[in-house]
DNA sequence: TGACAAATCGTTGTGCACATCAGTCGATGA
DNA sequence: TCATCGACTGATGTGCACAACGATTTGTCA
């Protein structure tokens, strides 16, 4: 990971960072599940610091709205509710969308091989990759697609709802609610299209594509919730 | 200010959010200049606390790209570049067209009074007004249209795009490198075309209206940028 | 036996002392 | 006189002890 700079050297902000990429990761692979206790002595521990530094990435992750701290209770991982993320989800849409008109940037030889071992990855995985490792793909390649647009804010922005959202899927995932099969199917293609679209340099497309999935996406969470419901 | 709960007590989080709505005010209303050294004692002293809840102020404000702090040196007001805003001033244009179209909510009577009453405030100013008081107006104006929308995520996003972006204008306008009469006649006339809008109750073109003019405003600051560069 | 109250435990919030770092001023030597 | 090195100053970052707070448990009385 591109933690420190090109050196060995971990300065401050260095730090930050990673401490809050890695506990982002852990609350978005439920290694930490909803409700979990995260106990601030434990992490400077784990961490080998002191509370204070974990104390400063827990408040951002509130911000973040991926935990929730109260005074005398402790620091809690926010439940992955839908109803309350719909409202980000239909943001996300409508930002991804953005990214095909907000600076684009056409990427290098370097991005379509890092695509295509993305793809291959995906293929290899087929039916056999666990709702897990399913995700963490998918979070390299949101990664990736990222650097199709090169308006630092909009990519900061689209970050967090990716990452307040993206609990959700995983969650239906892992307790057999969704079906896999076609969650898998439809993210390969997914793939294809969006690389169809950028060897024609179609990067408006690109996002279009994007979008329509994140929809569907979303439809098929609060389609299946609709019918365990009324089943 | 809504501050507290409806009851007289502060709790935590209201001071948080208190603080760190009085800090924002004087970054964007210039009390605190860019490249202004902010001192947490002295910070702790003036509202009576210590360093330990100013610091979390400021590292939230940091987040937000209105200080800097660095290590050894102190935390400095970031200065207000177009350069560097630009794609945060086309982002906030883009969002703020899909507040007509996201959760948009239809306002009732006391919202109209209001609105007059901000409306009132823009013509009794006329072309007195300094830039400040102006802005204080705009910020008024601003946090009410944000009502209009229920879609939490995006009001957060464009909160946050506006206290970013405002400090240009105002700048611009206190060195008298805008056309004061002209700003306050616009606005006026923005005004005035949102509540028709209104009464129509057309959402959708009350935003068009405000993407409008926000994009017409970084235009104009774009303009006299360059004019004043060949000039 | 049940209900209520007080003590206890664990947690987050705060204050303070110290470590660490960058910029500056001044002494010192060529 | 100028350059260079070093101490000094003031800032943010960190660690630790304590305060404030909420949930639970336990003890007591009706």
């Amino acid at each position: 990971m591109a933690d420190g700079a090109s050196d060995g050297v971990m300065t401050v902000k260095d730090r930050h960072a990673a401490l809050h990429e890695t506990l982002r990761q852990r609350i978005c692979l439920l290694d930490y599940p909803p409700a979990t206790h995260l106990s601030e002595i434990a992490l400077a521990q784990e961490f080998g610091t002191s509370r204070t530094p974990v104390r400063r990435v827990l408040a951002r992750l509130e911000e973040e709205g991926l935990v929730q701290s109260v005074h005398g209770v402790g620091t809690i991982v926010t439940d992955a509710d839908i109803t309350e993320l719909e409202q980000a989800y239909r943001l996300r849409v409508e930002l991804t969308a953005l990214t095909g008109t907000l600076d684009p940037v056409m990427p290098g030889d370097a991005f379509f091989k890092r695509l295509q071992a993305l793809i291959d990855r995906a293929f290899e995985m087929g039916v056999s990759g666990t709702p897990r490792s399913f995700t963490e793909l998918d979070m390299d390649v949101f990664q990736t697609l990222l650097e199709l647009t090169a308006n630092d804010p909009l990519r900061k922005v689209l970050e967090r709802l990716y990452y307040q959202t993206k609990r959700l899927w995983l969650v239906r995932a892992i307790k057999a609610e969704l079906d896999l099969e076609d969650e898998y199917r439809i993210f390969r293609h997914e793939l294809e299209a969006i690389q169809i679209a950028l060897q024609s340099g179609d990067l408006g497309a690109v996002a279009q594509i994007q979008r329509a999935h994140i929809s569907m996406s979303f439809n098929r969470l609060v389609r299946r919730r609709n019918e365990d419901a009324t089943g």
